[in-house]
DNA sequence: ACGTTGATTTCGTAA
DNA sequence: TTACGAAGTCAACGT
């Protein structure tokens, strides 16, 4: 990883244009070629980039580095002047380890169907439609079809994706009648209104106690 | 701006849990008390980080670092060994202009109707609905009302927020019947099964001919 | 302060 | 390879 402080102008074209006034900034090569070009405020975002594969070529003063990627991306850094030029070698990155997100929540449920009711039984995940797979279908005790959606966080945008399944599902003769359940983590007031309007239950979910349910050992009591 | 290249590893909880093994990495932290942590890959986005306002506490023998943010959000960073420590003041941000965004896409398509069909004249940008602006309201060659909905990338959710505007244009005695056209520069197959099952028409657009009917010059043949 | 919308979104995963 | 949905999405803008 190559690390510059220099005072720049930065052009890019390519998916859009834009254009960075002369500045000191932080300039970041990585390891794979990526370039990115940090201001001294927001954590996240570069202020311009170029993703890997692309390549950097350099004027003979040193002053201007053309970087282009894949379909027409240009990134152009002129440099005014040079405060620091330090190269590090990291060596291998063992990689990030992820716990409660969306995919982990629907796995417990596939195996918790108690979790919304007494008898129900999963028919499957990911079940496929035209417009897409449907979180979760199971059976209620009762034998009749409940398409779930599954949310981290509760919002319209899920309703409105679950509303569409429901249209279509209920289009089925063989699986008609549907009903559907939004299950989140949390769900915002607006989105159990809307919910609620098209008689779509909710159900609120407690990851820490589904995840004990595999692991007693983790639970705390 | 604080650079450090250090063995470290981090531990994040929050919205949600995530531990990065030891390894070598570049700590960034910014003016604004931001933190990100990066790997030798990936341009655009730090392995973990924590997004200002957050403050950070330094353990007396300044080996662990905990930063903490909004609403419970923890990042732990245990450092085991230090390769460099460089602080830097990078002084005012200019900021960044920006070309080729939809709000362009917008203006180009206000600016020529006959995209959409001969005998179109436009109503206004940003026409006030109950719900927020419908992007273009036109009348066709029939003087028919006509909402468009602009998108650089047409996926379900422009469908979906066209489709809602729709419906409100409709209950108005004043405007009905009024038409849906849905314009954007690439439309996704599940978007234009949507549309097409709510009669909304599909457009595409050609951003680089529409800049160049107003820059003759820019145009390449 | 909160909600909505766009983004050079990026990133993963399944078809 | 493509296409789609999630993201600790982030960030800007309007109410």
């Amino acid at each position: 990883m190559r690390l510059l402080i220099a005072k720049c102008e930065v052009d890019y074209s390519g998916r859009l244009d834009a254009h960075l006034p002369e500045a000191t900034r932080l300039v970041m090569v990585k390891a794979d070629g990526s370039v990115s070009i940090h201001a001294d405020d927001r954590a996240y975002k570069p202020l311009n980039w170029m993703t890997a594969p692309c390549q950097i070529t350099e004027s003979e003063d040193g002053r201007t580095w053309t970087v282009t990627g894949a379909n027409d991306d240009m990134l152009r850094i002129s440099f005014s002047e040079f405060y620091s030029d330090d190269t590090y070698d990291l060596g291998e990155e063992p990689g990030l380890n992820k716990d409660g997100v969306e995919a982990q929540l629907q796995e417990l449920l596939a195996a918790h169907p108690e979790t919304f009711g007494e008898g129900w039984q999963l028919v499957r995940r990911e079940y496929p439609t035209a417009i897409g797979p449907v979180d979760l279908m199971f059976r209620d005790a009762a034998g009749q079809h409940v398409a779930v959606e599954v949310k981290r966080r509760g919002e319209i945008d899920g309703v409105e994706q679950l509303t569409r399944y429901l249209e279509l599902l209920n289009a089925d003769p063989l699986l008609r009648p549907v009903r559907g359940v939004f299950a989140a983590q949390v769900i915002k007031p607006q989105a159990k209104v809307v919910a609620e309007s098209r008689s779509i239950s909710c159900q609120l979910v407690d990851y820490n106690f589904l995840r004990g349910l595999d692991n007693p050992e983790d639970r705390l009591f």
